[in-house]
DNA sequence: GCGCTTAAAATAACACTGTTATATATTTCT
DNA sequence: AGAAATATATAACAGTGTTATTTTAAGCGC
């Protein structure tokens, strides 16, 4: 069992190299040609190897697909932690929008991924029960990315909440999907090519931005925003 | 050329005929399999005839589902004129937003379809330098059904705006993105599975709703909007 | 009505796709 | 080193959209 384990860990590295080293160019090919576009031969053929290292790694394309999908909301995940905290969880909240916004408009073809509900989602709402530690690894691992970059806003709402600048009788949740499907829906429309100029999808949302704010912020969190907004 | 004119004349009905009947059971596979499940193959063994009747009558696939998302905002923009028009149009707003949802809701392959940014929007967005009349057929159709659906929340905002509900001083087209993007983004995510149950979508949906008018409203819509909720 | 012309539909083939079965190395453990 | 297990390469299968070719049907002048 000593020996099995070693043996196990050692060949655990040697996969997940080969894993990062396909994630990489899928992920360069999904940029450069968009999730059409990804194919599993294509791939293969550019790591100049057959398809089989495709389906020994991620089980065939759903699975490899799906990495991508969690390599997508890492990197978001990241773009949010990256996002400078100010000491007012309001401007936090601003902040965090944008970042959102900014994160689909780099990497569209990542965002496309995450917003194409191709894959099966459900299963990731629901949490996993308690695997044996010595399975634990990537598959189980699935969509904590995703809760991650949700939690990240639902802690900001949180904080807006305890400073008065939300209802605190509303369920952070909810506000937080309200939030969620705002920045989305922009986002979404700008790739889609909503919006004739940049100028105008970048007015639209900071009207959006700036509606969405007012109409849920207490009177408190309104006068805070609208002296803000003055400077 | 009158035998000629004539001769397409009777060719077009009966091509027009076969368009919708094809059409038909497109729409009927796009239902049941979702876009991703509709095969060019799998529908013309299903209508008994061969591929090539497909390629005739729409040039290929892309032609079919361009049909096919011309149809699905066609039906669209038919629901948001089947929506009751009250006086105030405000009220007319929150039910088109409404209608929006419940389109989402009840075609979701249509949605998808609509969302999906596969296919060549941008040339719809450009209007078409005037071709030849005899030519004036449904390619150059193409995205009429989008703009009417699309203009049919525009008038309901400048509505709004000519009874001082809104800025006037603001662009109807920016108030009309923001809306759109707002009911968008909720049915986005609610077809996604964002939200645990039907109810937490629900109040999500209601949230984000009067959240974005009281936002978005002047003083005397806000007024009005409150005053209706009241009742 | 017949023959000619033209267009449409059926058939088959092509170039792809993801996936899988089989065979060949390659590695791993006894 | 030999044996067992695993991963890779090769090739084949079942699909897809599309196109070339052949067959069929329709329309029109005579």
């Amino acid at each position: 069992m000593n020996t099995d384990t070693k043996l196990r860990k050692t060949r655990r590295i040697s996969a997940q190299a080969q894993r990062t080293e396909i994630l990489d160019a899928a992920s360069e090919m999904l940029a450069k040609l968009g999730p059409d576009g990804l194919s599993v031969r294509k791939l293969a053929t550019s790591l100049g190897t057959s398809t089989m290292v495709i389906y020994t790694a991620f089980g065939g394309k759903e699975g490899l697909i799906s990495a991508l999908y969690d390599e997508a909301y890492e990197r978001m995940a990241e773009m949010q932690q990256n996002v400078p905290r100010p000491n007012n969880p309001l401007e936090w909240l601003a902040r965090l929008g944008a970042a959102y916004r900014h994160f689909a408009l780099t990497y569209p073809a990542y965002y496309a991924l995450m917003i194409s509900s191709t894959l099966p989602l459900p299963e990731i709402q629901t949490g996993h029960p308690a695997a044996d530690p010595a399975t634990i690894n990537e598959p189980v691992a699935r969509g904590i990315a995703r809760q991650r970059a949700y939690h990240s806003i639902e802690d900001c709402v949180s904080a807006c909440q305890a400073a008065a600048y939300f209802d605190p009788a509303l369920k952070p949740s909810d506000i937080t999907a309200v939030l969620w499907a705002t920045v989305h829906g922009h986002a979404s429309l700008e790739l889609a090519g909503f919006h004739a100029t940049p100028e105008d999808a970048e007015r639209a949302f900071l009207l959006l931005t700036s509606a969405i704010l007012t109409g849920l912020l207490t009177r408190k969190g309104r006068t805070y925003w609208t002296k803000q907004q003055n400077n």
